[in-house]
DNA sequence: CGGGATCCATCGTGATACTG
DNA sequence: CAGTATCACGATGGATCCCG
């Protein structure tokens, strides 16, 4: 029993990582705003309730598949509320709710990080990958 | 040319979106730091330098691949520097750049939204999840 | 108009094995 | 010890069909 040993523990420091990180406010909210339409979602409604039409062709990129899902998603998190009006042809509006614009706040926030210090980002890279086509001074750089 | 013009018309757009989105500073930043093993390594490298094997040992169920991927990406932002020591067993360790300090401090304020208002996320998921159940009232809610 | 269900292509992710 | 290359799998996203 000491040849697997080393994959067991692995295992088992794997599930208890995924447990704690399951548990992890930050990783919780991590997941739900890296999701690529989400954002997209919550920055069409940032200014007034949309159509789900509306939503559609604002994003535009968007399978209403994913657009589906990703407003269950928002609706089941609390982030927007689903109104439908049950006319002849439904009518289906959704709309940013207090905890969704508190959200919408946090993404400002990392917005103007993000602006303020992409070109940094983009010069490490640049310098990064210029480094990788030199000959030399890779490893023996430091 | 009036049969399918739609999907190219989808097509299109969801081109320019996602160049549109491919500049979006705030979305790089995004899909950095939504890397599950990026923000571990951070916040590993958070109370200092640490070595390959350190990482390795703190994250736990991180595979190699996935370290050593996570770590060239953060080297190549600029977030985390690499020092190789060239001795007879090999040693490297990484270190945060002020830049990967300051997306620390990011991810602080990010941290501390999700616990402030996870609570209320877990309560709206609760009553989603309630009302799912029940026979009546979801389409006649409104 | 809004959206559920299904099938399918893709890709990220991880385990394994090998190098220096 | 640190890192690369290969292979296999499961999750995810998208197109399509169909219903209320």
């Amino acid at each position: 029993m000491a040849t697997q040993t080393a994959a067991q523990r692995r295992e088992a420091a794997k599930a208890a990582y995924d447990a704690f990180l399951a548990c992890c406010p930050a990783r919780q909210l991590l997941d739900t705003i890296s999701d690529k339409w989400v954002t997209l979602i919550l920055a069409a409604l940032s200014d007034g309730p949309k159509r789900y039409s509306e939503l559609s062709r604002i994003i535009a990129g968007v399978s209403q598949k994913m657009l589906t899902q990703s407003l269950r998603t928002l609706e089941r998190d609390g982030l927007v509320s689903r109104t439908v009006t049950p006319r002849v042809p439904v009518r289906v509006d959704y709309e940013l709710t207090t905890l969704g614009r508190g959200l919408q706040e946090i993404m400002g926030t990392m917005k103007r990080w993000a602006e303020r210090n992409i070109e940094e980002v983009h010069a490490a890279r640049a310098a990064y990958d210029t480094r990788e086509n030199s000959p030399a001074g890779r490893a023996a750089a430091g």
